[in-house]
DNA sequence: TTACATTATCTTAAATTTAAGATTTAGGAC
DNA sequence: GTCCTAAATCTTAAATTTAAGATAATGTAA
């Protein structure tokens, strides 16, 4: 099967590094205006468009790790590794899903899944259940114990996430959706 | 000392989870123009507002997944982990540093620090220099050999991640940035 | 039906990270 | 100077994830 990567540090740093340092943009137009000033101009805008987009990286970068220490941290208060609780959201609105589709949904390795689903299932959350179907297949089912714990945990989750969002306005959180999806939905296919 | 905690799976599920379903917001404002309309109007308003705020968390995730698969794909290509990367493009730019700041920098925990420098050592990118000021301090320190490393393998990173971004116009990329900004630096405060 | 490619799950080992604590050193209060 | 607190690095063990491959079951084509 084809795995999927680890996660970096935080960000994979790319602080400031451009080819060209960023004083060559600051030359005025007619700094030299020889021959090849416009070939410098392009130049010169090129490094600055990548610019930006390292500066897009790194800003994500940070930011993603501080709002998802912060989760993280919530997350354990209730008793759930990240995984696991990305799981037991999953199956709290599924109800029952295969456990390969859990993997390729919440983007972890089918090792992750397994040693994850054991933990939960071992805790009474969740059960394994044989697909009648397709002898391959293997359900996982969320229990009547693990419907409680999450209805349990969950709005105060959902609060403290409607909290560290709370640095943008309700418009600029529906630009920033639209921003990043297009942003996520280029790196999928690209 | 205080350590940090670890990243969770791709983005804490959260898909759509409010404690009230979504239809609630549909009915017209005179559907049931009783006595405290308002106060349902209101509760409207706010499980729309968390509803925005999750969507957006999972956004952010979906997204950093992707984009860091990607981003770290390139990485390797170059024969560097994530965190390798990392912090040979800080001692690129800073030459010199305290192994103490590398970690706060890339967020990354003591344990870890020593694991990686050990590894980029071993192979002759940087080195170990005590400090002469402060017996307690170790600077990692980038060889010529690191330099020249990392020079040739830049650029080609820097594209990577330039090509990775252009699911946005530059004017996106700022905007982009300038929320994503304010969004991570309240998670770090609050 | 035989053969082959594919899918789903699990197993195992290696890689990496966190968490906790040990050691050494500094710096300040007394 | 002694004592106390904090900082910086390292060590170790446990937790978690990836990567690779084993096994079993399906589907399909010849």
């Amino acid at each position: 099967m084809k795995e999927m990567s680890r996660e970096p540090a935080h960000g994979t740093g790319l602080g400031k590094a451009s080819g060209e340092p960023l004083t060559d943009m600051q030359q005025g137009p007619d700094a030299t205006a020889t021959a090849n000033a416009d070939d410098r101009n392009r130049q010169a805008q090129n490094t600055h468009e990548r610019d930006v987009s390292l500066k897009l990286f790194v800003v994500l970068s940070k930011a993603y790790k501080s709002i998802m220490d912060s989760a993280v941290r919530d997350m354990k208060k209730h008793g759930l590794s990240a995984t696991e609780f990305t799981v037991m959201e999953l199956l709290f609105h599924k109800g029952r899903i295969p456990l390969q589709q859990i993997g390729d949904k919440i983007l972890v390795t089918s090792g992750s899944i397994t040693y994850n689903i054991d933990k939960l299932e071992n805790r009474g959350l969740l059960r394994r259940v044989p697909s009648p179907d397709d002898r391959r297949v293997t359900f996982a089912e969320i229990t009547d114990e693990g419907t409680r714990m999450f209805e349990q945990v969950f709005p105060s989750h959902a609060e403290a996430i409607d909290r560290l969002m709370n640095g943008l306005s309700l418009e600029e959180k529906k630009q920033a959706i639209d921003l990043i999806k297009k942003l996520g939905l280029k790196a999928q296919s690209g």
